[in-house]
DNA sequence: TTGAAAGCGCTACCAG
DNA sequence: CTGGTAGCGCTTTCAA
């Protein structure tokens, strides 16, 4: 009662307690604890790989936030596997977990499985407006619209996209923002001119290829993440392409590396471990008080313009 | 009984008892089954930030090999902070977890801590031989020392070093073996030619800033990991000095980006997935026999070439 | 082969 | 303000 502030406690026991405590060494047994509170404690993190710096820096927001608070992070690997991912859910529910974060969640995951769950989820980076949770990330649309019309501007007609694969909203909506761009600009859409790939440097560096040898060249590049942009700049340069010259490319996310000179990826800046943070906030939130609205929070993008859109500027510009 | 396998059930029950598990959705409370058995099948996981390259791949051999095991992993940032690291350990030793896997452990972290745990400890890439505890990890002197010699044979006479801050292992045990080298190869050692960063890449940037302005200009550095090897790099660039020709660079760890064709930088390759895989081995090992004798896993590094080193030789060499 | 009962360390409740 | 007691969901022991 004493370490847990309970109201009553003579000064006189409370410092024997105190003093026994010191002197034992005495740490509450937290598992003991979530066994009689119903709460552990900790949360679950579920991603498709922490060695992709996209996740790894919403990890480290994520667990920030949540040591701040207490709370523990429980994480686990899914290769963006739906299989995997039911496992990983299970798995961290039968510890007790409080609340759940979910940062590559498809659209095709069963909705039974996370509302059986009874605890509280949260979506960051891809929605999933049929499961109703909270969610945090960035306006995908906008943000695929804005990387498009930024080549446009600069006089880019022929944008080839490379796409993530289905089932991720994210992916899905930057492919609606390139064509809206295409459509505002006055550009016809081309089924040919958009190539899938799964988020992996290699699939980049493949679509490049693919890219580099058609002909005619696409003269701008979309690519749904830094590592497709920066496989397929690779590739492109392997081909004797100039990028930034004969074909303008940008990613989305701007992982550290593309900052790199000698990557030089201009981007869509996407604020990661803002994410990372807010989605844990959200969910201790959600965690207090769990009957509330569910909350869609969009963060801001901006371009970071660099070497290989080859508009001549460097430098971040909000959108 | 019947999940837990206790061999005396008969075969009916057996057989309603699974119908019932299925019907109801029925999976076992593992807190619950943890207070009991003082066994939570979870192990802690300290590094010093998830975000490091380096981390996420030790992390990813863990969290696989732990997942394999029905083990959950719960991991915390440090920041090499010795407080945080206490703080974080505490942490998890009262989430009862059945054992720690510390990254970044530091020379001076105080035994008592580790040892009142009562619960096993495994050290991966840093030693603490003060601790006793399992390690798996390279040869750090070897590493260090085969770096240095591949510059010298190839001409180099002036080597510098980046090298990583006191307190860890690693760091020292490079430190050595670049002056093992420069002895082998009758070179003088010279203080002033030894900076100390912390292991990231600003550090690495300001430390090739005071080397590039050195007169005589040193003609190889050998930086104490990839991220200050590549912020070195940028800024002996930026002073307009030729990497590969006017100075040769080599790093240690051989992080993704260290392969790209823009930042090609000549490295000590570390199998750091294999560290976390094997290090989570040895942890399980001794969870299952806690009093056998303490193991140093000792894994091959190798020298990755790429055209930091100006060596003209591109590809893997055994060393 | 079965089921009843005790108890892991904690918190919540309640009577003193 | 204090301390005793019940019980969280599980495993283990023991008696039937």
């Amino acid at each position: 009662m004493v370490l847990n502030n309970r109201a009553s406690v003579s000064l006189a026991v409370r410092g024997r307690v105190l003093a026994a405590v010191r002197e034992l060494g005495y740490r509450p047994d937290l598992m003991a604890r979530a066994l009689r509170t119903r709460r552990s404690a900790s949360i679950g993190l579920l991603l498709s790989d922490i060695r992709n710096p996209f996740f790894g820096d919403i990890a480290r927001g994520v667990e920030d936030r949540a040591r701040d608070a207490g709370y523990a992070v429980i994480f686990t690997n899914t290769d963006a596997d739906p299989d995997a991912e039911i496992r990983g859910v299970y798995g961290l529910a039968s510890r007790r977990i409080d609340g759940l974060v979910l940062t590559s969640i498809r659209t095709t995951s069963p909705p039974e499985v996370y509302q059986r769950l009874g605890i509280p989820v949260v979506l960051v980076n891809r929605r999933a407006d049929h499961l109703g949770c909270d969610f945090v990330g960035i306006d995908n649309v906008k943000a695929g619209r804005d990387a498009a019309l930024h080549l446009v501007w600069h006089g880019r007609r022929r944008l080839a996209h490379i796409r993530g694969l289905p089932g991720s909203t994210a992916s899905e909506d930057r492919v609606t923002g390139y064509r809206q761009a295409l459509e505002e600009a006055g550009l016809a859409f081309c089924d040919s001119l958009v190539i899938t790939g799964d988020l992996s440097f290699k699939s980049g560096y493949e679509a490049g290829l693919e890219l580099g040898r058609r002909r005619p060249l696409p003269d701008g590049v979309i690519a749904g993440n830094d590592l497709m942009a920066i496989g397929a700049m690779e590739a492109l340069r392997s081909l004797g392409i100039r990028v930034g010259e004969d074909v303008a490319v940008m990613g989305v996310d701007d992982i550290w590396v593309s900052s790199l000179p000698g990557v030089s990826l201009s981007t869509v800046r996407q604020p990661r471990y803002e994410m990372g943070v807010k989605g844990c906030e959200l969910l201790l939130a959600r965690i207090e008080q769990p009957r509330r609205g569910a909350v869609r929070l969009i963060l801001d993008h901006e371009l970071v313009l660099r070497g290989s859109c080859g508009c001549g500027v460097y430098g971040r510009k909000s959108v």
